[in-house]
DNA sequence: CCAATTAGTTTTCAATCTGAACTATATGGG
DNA sequence: CCCATATAGTTCAGATTGAAAACTAATTGG
């Protein structure tokens, strides 16, 4: 018997509203709205809402920005948005580059750098130390906007422990129960830095800073394949944490051998090293092998195409099967297989009509616009998410500083 | 913009703690525990305790049972349980029998009966009167033991809206939109009663009156191939409340056409007509070819043993893939699974260690022992739940009585 | 310049939990 | 047999918090 279920306070109450005023505050872009629209959007009384609103401005999570008319009579309102002065840096460590970026509360990337790097093999020590040359970078651009940083996250494209920033395994870098240390990056910032999946990052980033559907499968086409699930506007991690291992849904059961010790994992037939294989280009780093691939299905060239079209075919298969057990009806594409977008989507979407006929329209088969920048607002997003669902704990904490 | 989050107000602090008690007593079987019992386990004070307690024994969804003693000192305790006297009644409609079942609040199967019946075909209005003769039973039943009916559930092999009680599509039935009226099944029962799908409910029977883990890939095999999925003690029915459809999982991209559309569906594979086809049993109903299939296998017949290691191994297939995707590492087997239990169990787990090698221990691979009172306790359950989760609105509607 | 209108604040009230004091009921040793 | 001790449960004051309504503030249009 699990006994997690804490007790109902009366303060409960206030967490709660907190959190619905400052959601509200973050849903309505743009907007800006005053105390009296978001009583009204809430079903909180004004009287709440003003109550509400002077704590999270004390905090200086929220900011008031002039007045807001709107050429009608009466009294203008106070315009309520998240104070852009306050900043979360995403950071990401993958296989070829690192990246930063500065992501203000209110969601824009205000600072971003990126280095290519071979990590792959390289101790994980080495690589934050150059990451926290970047991570530097980040900070003297926000002091230089004069934005404060709240925490940071940071991505790494393997499975991790975050309650103990260990990386459990990360195949493509050859990492494995490697202790990280990320609150060494951003020392000082109160909200510390939260360790996260790439794919899942990269799905939340999509979320928050993308399509903005509710429900989707994020399908990450990086070395290996990954997913994020994405279900009713939050990630669905499993019991473990690991779910969405979209790269070793069984494909074929004759397929080859896979990494992970079965057959016929999609990831065989739609990794990033069997469509190269099979385009039979087997030199260079990454991105040379990509300019290669890319450039020999501009030219039409077969042997690309028919890799191309079979890794569409097989990760079709993938994907209806799990949209059905899981009833998801839309895809993102992102990594190798934004990249690949209009080249791989015919085969995925004749697959997919083949495999589970009706059920996923074309239009929500889409290719993720976010490019390099949807993991970093995905790590940095998640902190942000954390303090907006529970912004009671980050008012105790402002109050005692 | 969705905005369903509703504001909170002082009072929901007390519908959380009437929740959070009741479902404390609930999960206490056997022990009955005391206020001050409840006060240690849920966090709460003893006076609040006392105060919610009086409220849930005055609405009579507890009653106070003795004295309770442990041999020590001091005052005696009350003890508390969930009042027997207040049942739910459980109906299933299956392609080849009815039945319904008497649960009280605390659990326990009170009456239970069952017809064959074949169905498929059979007009819903027609199968509905014949339901209602059993329910009549129920309600005597439950009259004869002086158990007020607070509502029930109705089970049907399909997909179903249970808001507007509408079967969208029962392909083993033959039904295809077709509008229920389950509750004049129970007239007057306060509560309704609920229409539900025939694998989840299984499935919720499963974790609530079953094994009782809190993460699990429940396989129903009727004529279909069907699931339920319960992460976190919770069903996962998907955004559009159709996921856990094992059975159109794709298990080999070149297998044969499926009813669904598809193709390769693990259905075509280990469905109930595939097995009998491969194994060669042709004749007779349900019961009987089953009967034929056992026989067979008891016997040693080659091709019977083919027939269930062939299904056995591409539900193997399916259930790698899910349990991937999804992080779920637990599996029961309901429905003719569990009828074949022993005789798949060897090809499953050898399909199961081939295709995800270290995911599913072989202890992790159980067979329900509800057999076909799940379903049953699985629908009623639902109705028994939504009291313990808003015990407060059950509280308003017995004030208003 | 005032009526109308809308924004936001103040005040009173009710709900509900906590904490501490109190009452109720049992056991066991002298 | 009685009283110290221990545990169960109740009562009551105090604190938090949102609802409701009255009130103040700021703006526009005639």
């Amino acid at each position: 018997m699990n006994e997690p279920t804490a007790p109902g306070r009366v303060g409960d109450v206030r967490r709660r509203n907190l959190s619905l005023v400052l959601d509200s505050i973050a849903k309505t872009v743009d907007a800006k709205p005053s105390r009296a629209q978001l009583a009204a959007g809430t079903g909180l009384t004004k009287a709440a809402v003003s109550s509400l609103v002077a704590d999270l401005v004390e905090s200086g999570l929220v900011s008031e920005v002039g007045l807001y008319r709107d050429g009608e009579r009466g009294r203008p309102g106070q315009g309520l948005e998240l104070n852009s002065r306050r900043g979360v840096v995403g950071m990401e460590i993958n296989v070829d580059y690192l990246a930063v970026g500065l992501v203000d509360l209110a969601g824009n990337l205000r600072f971003h750098s990126a280095v290519e790097s071979r990590n792959r093999g390289v101790p994980p020590a080495r690589v934050m130390e150059q990451l926290a040359g970047l991570a530097a970078e980040a900070k003297a651009a926000a002091a230089a906007e004069d934005i404060a940083i709240l925490g940071g996250g940071l991505a790494v494209p393997g499975l991790v422990d975050e309650k103990s920033n260990l990386v459990l395994s990360a195949p493509n870098l050859h990492w494995e129960d490697e202790q990280l240390h990320p609150q060494s990056l951003l020392d000082g910032a109160p909200l510390g830095v939260k360790l996260s999946n790439e794919a899942n990052s990269a799905a939340l980033g999509e979320l928050w800073y993308g399509g903005g559907a509710p429900d989707f499968l994020y399908v990450s086409g990086e070395v290996g394949v990954g997913g994020g699930i994405i279900i009713g506007s939050e990630l669905y991690t499993g019991p473990g944490g690991s779910a969405g291992e979209l790269g070793h849904i069984v494909v074929h059961p004759e397929g080859p051998h896979c990494s992970c010790g079965g057959w016929g994992c999609l990831e065989t037939f739609a990794g990033q090293e069997a469509i190269f294989e099979a385009a039979g280009i087997a030199e260079g780093t990454l991105g040379e092998r990509t300019g290669l691939l890319l450039a020999a299905l501009a030219a039409r060239e077969a042997r690309a195409a028919e890799a191309v079209r079979d890794a569409g075919r097989y990760l079709g298969v993938a994907l209806a099967s799990a949209s059905r057990l899981m009833d998801i009806e839309a895809v993102v594409l992102g990594g190798h297989f934004a990249v690949l977008g209009e080249w791989i989507r015919p085969s995925l979407l004749d697959s997919l009509e083949r495999y589970a006929p009706g059920l996923l329209a074309p239009e929500n088969l889409t290719v993720s616009r976010l490019e390099h920048s949807g993991t970093l607002l995905g790590a940095a997003g998640q902190v942000i998410r954390s303090v907006i669902e529970s912004p009671f704990e980050f008012l105790l904490a402002s109050k005692l500083a």
